[in-house]
This record gives structure tokens, sequence and C-alpha cells, in this order.
DNA sequence: GCGTTCTTGTCCAAAAGAGAACAAGTGCTC
DNA sequence: GAGCACTTGTTCTCTTTTGGACAAGAACGC
């Protein structure tokens, strides 16, 4: 049987080289100088390719995300009332920051930012709501309850304005610290609404 | 236009793989042992595609040598009587081993030792006796004259032998000493020939 | 303005790589 | 010595990559 869609090696190997060449290179120059083919020489990939795989650097970039956001594992939920499980991403993206951020500096530039941020907000929601769905208490239903979509919209857009709040003020506090930060913003109205 | 043989990115990317792969295997157990999956699986690289550059692991050893003879600079004979310059190739030779030898240890074992040195004395002839035809004074005919490819063939073997002696006794001298070595041996014989 | 040069994104035919199946050989152990 | 697992090298079809051509749009100086 044939290996189908995204497992095949060469892909693998060209989205591997066209991420890894963009990373470099964001290390070196801003986000917004990059030109295509700058990242087709450095991943040593042909023009065709690259626009196979992604609609443009844009495209790119954001594909990172899914490589952070994939692999991360599935939170498991703990028996008691606390609701703080379903926030089991916050400090992880907080840490892949923390270790990358200070090598990009501020290369990204706001333009980039902005795109890399839109689209993690967009995930995150869906990957919470995606998790909150697998819960057994979201069965119970109720005319005055709040739907998951609406909470893990909340959840994913507050995450970013608090990333985005500790970027902007030079990362001064610890992954730690500012994910309590954030769980100190999140947890009352989420135990208030998930109760 | 389009690129043709083996200018093709995808075979240099395939070929630097392969040739990788097999280097830091034998960094780390002996040749003999490994096996052809083994490199494919370290390389990324398909079965089939191995096959169509390459003969068995021999041919992929000693496709190395290509490496490392392909880009030496070609001599430039300087003018007076001294006839050294056709041995060019000696020193970064022996230099290359120098540097690589120390990371292999004896992994290569008698067996691949015998290919790689048995290669490189062939295509080590062939160069030599390119670059003697080049020369002017190889021009000068007469009846006693000794064909090129015979002188190629012993500076060839000679310099094998000597690096075999070399790598036998666990390098003890450094490579300009045992480049002096070499040197020494054929010099006089060359001087005699082609003069 | 206007031409020149660079960039972007699309399309295509041809080449290379993937992977599975296969026969044949090797080596092992029971 | 029969069975089994593993290796080698070949062949096949299907998928991906390639590079060149192209149109359309910046960006630039003159």
């Amino acid at each position: 049987m044939r290996k189908i869609g995204t497992e095949d090696r060469r892909i693998q190997k060209t989205l591997s080289l066209l991420r890894e060449a963009l990373v470099s290179l964001i290390a070196e120059k801003r986000y917004d100088s990059i030109v295509v083919k700058e990242i087709l020489d450095r991943a040593n990939v042909g023009r065709s390719t690259f626009y196979t795989h992604f609609r443009d650097k844009d495209d790119l970039l954001i594909s990172g995300i899914q490589d952070l956001l994939g692999p991360m594992p599935s939170p498991t939920r703990t028996p008691g009332k606390s609701q703080d499980w379903i926030l089991w991403f916050s400090l992880p993206v907080f840490e892949h920051h923390y270790r990358h951020a200070h090598a990009w500096g501020d290369r990204i530039g706001p333009r980039g930012r902005a795109i890399l941020h839109e689209h993690l907000r967009r995930v995150l929601t869906e990957l919470i709501a995606e998790v909150m769905k697998k819960d057994f208490r979201m069965g119970r239903q109720s005319a005055r309850r709040i739907p998951p979509e609406v909470v893990s919209a909340y959840l994913a857009s507050t995450f970013v304005l608090v990333l985005n709040w500790w970027l902007d003020n030079g990362m001064r506090l610890q992954p730690g610290e500012i994910d309590d930060v954030f769980r100190r913003l999140t947890l009352p109205t989420l135990v208030a609404v998930r109760s």
C-alpha cells in the first residue's frame, strides 16, 4: 500500500527545508525584506515546488504554528472541580516563544507578528473547542449554557492578547509568571461559565 | 534550457545525503557490518533511489573519492627543472586522510580500505596522466621515452603504497613528513625519466 | 511620464524519487 | 536440512520536484 498525502518522504523534506530556510533568514534580516527567491536558494528547492505547498511567504510562516501546536499532547482531565486543565496549551506556548523569540529579535516585524498571532488565535480556538467537546461535562445541556465555541474563542483571543502584551514589554516576566497572569485572568470566568 | 544529467538539484541532494549517511555510520560502526537499509534510513532516501545511483555499498564508498579528487585544483607548472609539481596531489590527499582518519579509526576495515585504495590508485593514475599530457614537455618524442601512462601508474601506485604504510603504522608522521617520504621516493626516478 | 529590472504566482513536460513487490541469495537455529 | 528471517538488487507504477516560460504587477531611476 502506498503512502498518501503529506506522508511522502519528499514532501517532508521539502517542508523542512523551506521552514528551516525561512527561520534562519529571519535570524539574519527583517521578515518583510525577505524575498521568496532567497528562501528557495537557501532551502535549495525549486520555485514551483514552493508554490505547490504554500500560497505565499506568509503561508510558509504560518505553517510553523502547526508544527508547534500539532505535536502538543492533549490534556488529561484531572478529577476535581478545577477547570485549569483546559489551559494546558498555555505554558508550552509561552515557553516556546521564550526560547525562540530571543533569536528572532523584532525582525519578524509588526506585519509578520500580526499574521502569526492571528493564525495562532484561529488554530488555538479550534484546538480548544475540539478538546472541550471531547470532555464529558460538556454533555450537560442547559438553556443558559454558553456554547463551547464561544468559550474557546474567548480563551484563544485572551491568550494571544496576553502573549502580545508580554512580547511588547520585552518579555520581562518568566514563562511561568506570564502563564500565571493568563490563568488568573481567565480562570474565574472559566469556573463561572463551566461549573 | 533544462539542466541535464548530474546537475539536477535532486540528484545532488540524494548523493549528499547518502554519502553523509555512510560517513556518519562508519564513524559509529564497522563498515562491513553496515547494511544498505541503515544507509537508506539515515539518509532518508528510498531503496530504488539508491540503486539508480550506485551499484552497491562499495560503489557509494568509492564515490567519495571523486569528491576528494574532483575539486582538487590542477597544478601549475613552475618554470625550472624541478619535476615535483606533478606531485601536487600528494600533500592534500595526505592531509585529507590525516583529518578524517582519526574519526574513522579502523572501522573501515581491511576490505573497505582495499576497495578505497584500489579505486584511489585507479583514479589517481588517470588524473596524473591527464595532467602530464597537458604538459608541454611531454610533446618531445623519443624512442627511449617512457610513456606517460606508465609514469602516472607508477606514481599512483607508489603513492597508495606509502599511504598504506603510513596508515598501518598509526600515522605517526605528520602529513608534511610522510609527503616528504613520498617525494624522496619518487623524485629521483621522476627526474631521471622526464628530464 | 516611460522603460528597465525585479518580484510574484501559474502552468507545463520531463526527470527523479518513492515504495511495494519480487526472486535469489545468505545465515541462522532448531 | 528444513524453515525462517533478513539482505540484496531489480522492476514496476505513481507522485513529487524541477526549471523554464509566462503574464501581471511593483519598484526604480531617468
